[in-house]
DNA sequence: CTTTATTTTCAGTTTTGACTGAAAATTCGG
DNA sequence: CCGAATTTTCAGTCAAAACTGAAAATAAAG
């Protein structure tokens, strides 16, 4: 492995987590030289960075690409492909989540729905879709608002972030001092605060 | 495999999913049937409904347990350890978030904050730090932003998710009525939002 | 159309992780 | 303590995934 010291127990330690995270060792290993880089690198660069077979990184390259975490950028009068990350770490996060969503929750919510849909034929099956029913809401919620955060811009998401439970704060105010302007109503309405807690 | 089938649908989704999360197989599967039981089960009703070795579920209900994923009761009168998972999806929910952190985030925080720590011998070193600046800048903004959350009840917690960007309308709102009231002041601190959008 | 640079695919190999059965350890009742 | 019930550990086996080198496919240049 041929990086400099700094760089290098970084992409050592992007490997390691590679496993965790659900990405093969390479893969990781791959992305954290592309985050890394002051430039664009082609795959031998990688070849060479890594010290793995060619073949292995032109799969690592194709799995990031699924995961639309890297960009393929043309060097002009170079007939190779170059790669990059981002700049921008946050439309990183937006990827990275958007992507984990679809891989790891939407067919669970899809597989919720269908089962919420046939009739239980005992009591243990009545208790089960009970328990994939508080299931489903939580995840329907949560999800919910993700897309609504995902469409905010970075700006606003970042001071609402920073802002944390303060948020509370200006809404128990809020509440105080304003009947709920009538939106249109959702299911689950906000419900009005009691004063102190 | 002995399970009704609705339940043995969800068992076998949580198995599938299982590679994904992160987690082998049975794993999930043990926690399928945990979750969707209506009573407390001991190990050897995890072979029976499973149809895998006695020592795979100990070891599968160990790592369970590892994750804070399943409590032990114990039944009067009867020497088996029996487990369930908590009856509330939401605590489920904060304990499997806080785990994820614990394993797939904090590790990768302390080791920029290492790197962060060393000088840069190069200017390629140069740019790799400032890139693990800005992802390091970003984790503490997220981990910060999420241990406020981890802090409300679950009752408010669910309001804040409800209203989503709702949110933002009410601090544009806060904003145009109040000057920020001095709070201790934090590095990032709320700018003041632009007028309209 | 041919040549050459580059990327992709794939069969075979290696590595890693999951799973099992048997043996060891633990725990509790007597 | 002893012995039965139960759980855990572990060495060996099996299955899945990662990785490689070589061959095939692709794409641009001449």
């Amino acid at each position: 492995m041929t990086l400099p010291p700094l760089v290098q127990a970084f992409v050592l330690h992007f490997g390691e987590m590679g496993s965790r995270w659900g990405i093969n060792r390479t893969v990781g290993q791959i992305y954290a030289v592309l985050f890394a880089s002051d430039r664009p690198l082609c795959a031998d660069d990688l070849v060479e960075r890594l010290g793995v077979s060619r073949s292995n990184v032109s799969m690592g390259l194709k799995e990031l690409q699924a995961w639309n975490l890297v960009r393929l950028k043309h060097v002009p009068g170079d007939r190779r492909d170059f790669f990059t990350t981002p700049e921008d770490v946050w439309a990183i996060v937006r990827t990275l989540v958007e992507e984990r969503k679809k891989r790891e929750i939407d067919p669970t919510l899809t597989m919720l729905r269908e089962l919420l849909m046939q009739a239980p034929a005992s009591d243990e099956e009545r208790h089960a879709q009970a328990r994939m029913r508080d299931m489903h809401e939580l995840i329907e919620l949560l999800t919910g608002w993700y897309a609504d955060m995902q469409r905010l811009e970075t700006e606003r998401l970042v001071q609402l972030l920073t802002l944390g439970t303060k948020v509370v704060k200006v809404l128990e105010m809020k509440d105080r001092l304003f009947v709920m302007p009538g939106g249109r109503a959702k299911k689950t309405e906000t419900r009005t605060a009691k004063p102190e807690a």
